[in-house]
DNA sequence: GTGAAAGCGCTAACAA
DNA sequence: TTGTTAGCGCTTTCAC
């Protein structure tokens, strides 16, 4: 690094023209400034013989623009997260932009820690996974301008660029998963939580359990915290103690499941039989597990796309407040007894065991 | 982000006084450049109110430091990364760094491209999983004198920084928790490659067999890639295969015991009456499988410490070529029947069942 | 104790 | 077509 960078004045110097013109030539507007052709080619020759690489900060003082973006996950456990990086990670190299990654453990303190820290890096952009009670800090992004997309989960409230999956519609779809199946009392064990995939999940589990008329209070678990091994036993407790029984459980989220399925474990409950079981979000566990875990899937590669375009139009001064939905499938393993996919549609396709 | 941030000029101008004098109290140079106190206190506070924060590209530009590392991981979905980014973000915030995070996907063309990346970005320094075969790129920021440290793996035959597990002395522990158990003829499973950690780990596998005269070639299989599930399911059946038949298996990491444990699941194998399990490193789905499996642990908090702290020696100018070795400790599961644990000095403490 | 001023390497408005 | 030049916001040397 303390190779004395070559800079573009070496260069002028060399060619004996100013730093403007190589300015131009190597920031390919060369021809919008209509530099000679011959002209041109010497400086890119000089460049290359010198080795140049233009200096990122020196042109970030200039443009007022860093080209690096912040993202925040919630945590680098959740297989989510991990998912978006390696997409993000990708379109960001497509777009010539960088990412730092932070994580906010959950908890609004630390998001707005890390949050500070992003902007005090003076990110172009950011990628939030929102957490519990962080409204004010992303209304304060909207009244600092600063351009932010949220994904997976959303505000209650709050009009701004986001990215979800369409939580609603597979709470239904994969409630009625179960009860299309041998299984009737359908269990829901999620968190105590505004966020809109939670209620967003709650809000199809209870139309899927009304509409065939077997909704019952007692078969709704919302435990108070994320980190919940603990609540998580409580409530199979609970669930399974019911009379007539709960049948089957969908988990709102991959860690309240892998915990979950631990206590199942330890108890000896057959799965499928005994109980079904369907997961939101996938986790590399629910392959281990005595049978494979029926599951939600989203479709991360396309929500980091999306997310970025969302934010470079944003970072090129749209409004913003774009919504976009995308389709949480239904990867089925073997949790749930029989073997069927929801189509396109949403209509039912069986498979035989 | 479009609010004419303040700017030292601004401080200045308002207090009437110079942009050093600002720069020198802000900076806390103010006793050092003997600045009055009185005047230190009406700019400190003049800053205060006009909600100033330094620009830091400004900052860099001048001074030639980003505050700003790089980080280039293997994948993301390794338990190994995820801690390790975790330890590093905490380690990071206290030192005032940000870090920038790639993956390697364990190919060294990508590897060479995210490296590429991280230095066009000027970071200070480098925290790298190195892969196969990327000697070339490594002794290049050698050349180039940019600090760097190396983590969880080592380059035979390389000098450099680096922080890794006492592979060989786990190995030797490990497998030795095997044969020390029910189990003789055991099996291990590993990848073809130089990286010092497999090699390591291969090593101690080898001297406890020898120790206990049980070594046969045929009990080991290194596979030739890394996202291996074929060829995992090749070798568990060859393993079996044996005469005497393998009683056990040792996974050299965490992607290849997840493979085969799905296998052995598909199989129908009773784990640990008919084949014992232990391996390297962690993973969730070790807790949902049938029984809890035994693996290895890196403390990697503590990793993620110690190389920030070589990290930052190395970026003031320190010679490096430190190589610290961190115990990996087994985390005892009922993959192998009976249960105990390696004490502080490698002493085994049986637990009963 | 304090300030003037020279850049760091780059871009872009303006001249020629 | 090409060149000149004025900064971006900060640090730091040197002068007072």
């Amino acid at each position: 690094m303390e190779k004395k960078k070559t800079s573009l004045k070496d260069i002028a110097e060399k060619v004996g023209v100013s730093t403007a013109l190589v300015s131009y030539v190597l920031n390919n507007k060369a021809e919008q400034k209509r530099v000679g052709r011959e002209m041109a080619r010497k400086i890119r020759e000089t460049a290359e013989a010198l080795h140049y690489t233009a200096d990122r900060v020196a042109k970030s003082l200039r443009t007022r623009k860093t080209n690096t973006i912040g993202l925040v996950v919630a945590d680098f456990n959740y297989q989510y997260s991990r998912g978006i990086m390696k997409a993000l990670e990708a379109a960001c190299l497509e777009s010539n932009l960088s990412m730092i990654c932070c994580s906010s453990q959950e908890n609004n303190k630390k998001f707005a820690e890390v949050l500070k820290v992003l902007i005090d890096r003076q990110v172009d952009g950011l990628i939030l996974v929102p957490v519990e009670g962080c409204e004010k800090e992303i209304l304060e992004l909207t009244k600092q301008k600063i351009p932010f997309v949220l994904i997976d989960r959303a505000l209650p409230g709050l009009q701004s660029n986001r990215v979800t999956a369409n939580n609603e519609g597979a709470g239904y779809g994969f409630t009625s998963h179960l009860l299309y199946g041998p299984y009737s009392r359908v269990g829901f064990i999620s968190c105590q939580s505004k966020l809109s995939n939670f209620a967003d999940r709650k809000k199809g589990y209870l139309t899927a359990m009304k509409i065939v008329d077997r909704m019952d209070p007692l078969l709704i678990k919302e435990i108070p915290n994320l980190h919940p091994d603990e609540e998580v036993r409580e409530a199979i407790d609970q669930l399974l103690a019911l009379t007539p029984r709960c049948d089957s459980i969908l988990f709102a989220t991959e860690a309240l499941a892998v915990s979950g399925l631990r206590y199942i474990n330890q108890l000896g409950i057959k799965v499928p039989e005994e109980l079904g079981i369907v997961s939101f979000e996938e986790s590399d566990a629910f392959e281990l597990f005595r049978c494979s875990i029926t599951h939600g899937r989203q479709p991360l590669d396309r929500i980091g796309r999306i997310a970025i375009h969302l934010l470079k139009q944003a970072m090129n001064g749209a409004r913003g407040g774009e919504q976009t939905l995308v389709r949480a499938d239904l990867h089925v393993g073997e949790s749930c007894g029989e073997k069927w996919d929801l189509g396109p549609g949403g209509e039912r396709r069986w498979r035989r065991r």
